[in-house]
DNA sequence: CCGTCCGAATCACCTATGTTAGTGACATCG
DNA sequence: CGATGTCACTAACATAGGTGATTCGGACGG
């Protein structure tokens, strides 16, 4: 399948009906503006949203007012899964940038583990895919300095916004305020202005409104705290639910 | 289900053929030694283990040698999930006390997901809930101070503890070392034993070799920097897969 | 064309946590 | 029953990163 369903198919193969279970979703989508919420944290728990266009984030907050974004989301993602297991949502989604995402309901998510093995493999798979990015996260934020995060950070993007066709000879969008970032990577805004320009100084990445541009991949991971795990593929994975 | 199987029925319940499935896996436990290493980051991925009883640690080392501990788990936990969708291990899994645990090969996992969808449906729930946790502790760590985050490990470690009838009358076995709890929170050794002795003196809790009481839920959480998402228990879910 | 607002960029100063370097209490073991 | 090692605990000092406050420029709305 296309972007952006292609993350559906990187683990393993689909079947016909699942292929059109999942054209189905993008059927009536869904459009929040820019800044918008999508579902606050203690809302009522719908069902997921499919990603199809657009930047969104997860976040959580603490009483005192912090605020912890779990994750930023690009085309293809699945939001709101963790919370499928809680009586009321445990993270607010909202649109970085304008929006398009497709409501999954509940029940439509019960059919689909019944009916569709391979599919709901696809998503198990994912979900730990999902798991081994968060305890990256974890592992930065926690043993981490601030320089190493960054760099960590923006390389991980630049990844993920390649493999949606986002990047075009090492620039792409970037349209998140310093504050963002600081809450992202558990640092304040302040902090995050006096990194990100150490990192321009260096000759690393180079700002434009809006815009940023990797300079020096190899520098970079130099100072990135470790290198990204590898996906297994889907070899591994091909005997799932019979043919595809 | 009795503990430690109870956890695979949190949210579905199983049929007949599912709980023989899971029954079989406690056929041929391995046993490790604590201490030692059940599985290294880099290892090739044979399949996830079982946790039938003790606890175990997964944690992440970095390059500049610092280890970031993932998780501390306990008696029903998954072990070793996330590292499916990788060619390697992503994360180091060890015995923290003498452990007794079930591999389940990669190639039982394929026909599980085949033929057995309830029993899929409560490890794909499973795994958000871990999520959860892994968003929980991300917030804790990138945006609370030493001792909220002590704090909210302790009242966590508490509850989980509890629901596995380890507990009696608020006090624990506590087999980790200050050094571990600071690898788990993202803080030194030495800071982690004033973060300790200022709860104890406050009269929070009491520690004793190898074991700690909570004498004060109340001022615990009075510190801690939120509060416990709610699971949604099995109504939400009861219909996955057909009757049970 | 002028106010208003938001976000980037600075600056001076502060503090929570890290670093280094110990000591002493127990275990474990040959 | 000394030798060795691990772990809790302490203390003096260092620093990465936080705080609070200000300035500036561009985007937007009327």
């Amino acid at each position: 399948m296309q972007p952006p369903f292609h993350r559906l198919e990187e683990f393993v193969g689909l079947t016909p009906s699942d292929i059109n279970l999942v054209r189905g979703w993008a059927a009536n989508p869904r459009r929040v503006a820019r800044h918008q919420p999508i579902r606050r944290e203690g809302d009522p728990v719908n069902g997921v949203f499919f990603l199809l266009a657009g930047w969104a984030a997860s976040s959580v907050i603490l009483r005192d007012g912090q605020r912890q974004v779990i994750k930023v989301h690009l085309p293809g993602d699945m939001l709101g899964f963790p919370s499928l297991v809680l009586s009321s949502a445990g993270e607010t989604l909202e649109a970085i940038t304008d929006v398009s995402l497709c409501p999954i309901p509940n029940a439509a998510i019960g059919r689909l583990i019944e009916h569709n093995p391979r599919l709901t493999a696809a998503l198990l798979l994912n979900t730990q895919k999902e798991r081994v990015a968060l305890m990256q996260a974890l592992t930065w934020i926690g043993s981490a300095s601030a320089l190493a995060r960054m760099a960590a950070f923006l390389l991980d993007l630049h990844d993920r916004l390649d493999s949606a066709g986002l990047v075009i000879d090492g620039t792409f969008d970037f349209p998140l305020t310093q504050q963002f970032i600081g809450d992202l990577l558990g640092l304040t805004a302040v902090h995050v202005n006096r990194t990100l320009k150490r990192l321009d100084a260096t000759g690393y990445v180079d700002r434009k409104k809006g815009q940023i541009t990797i300079l020096d991949f190899e520098g970079l991971r130099s100072v990135s705290p470790n290198l990204p795990p590898e996906p297994a593929g889907r070899a591994a994975w091909s005997r799932i639910g019979g043919k595809a």
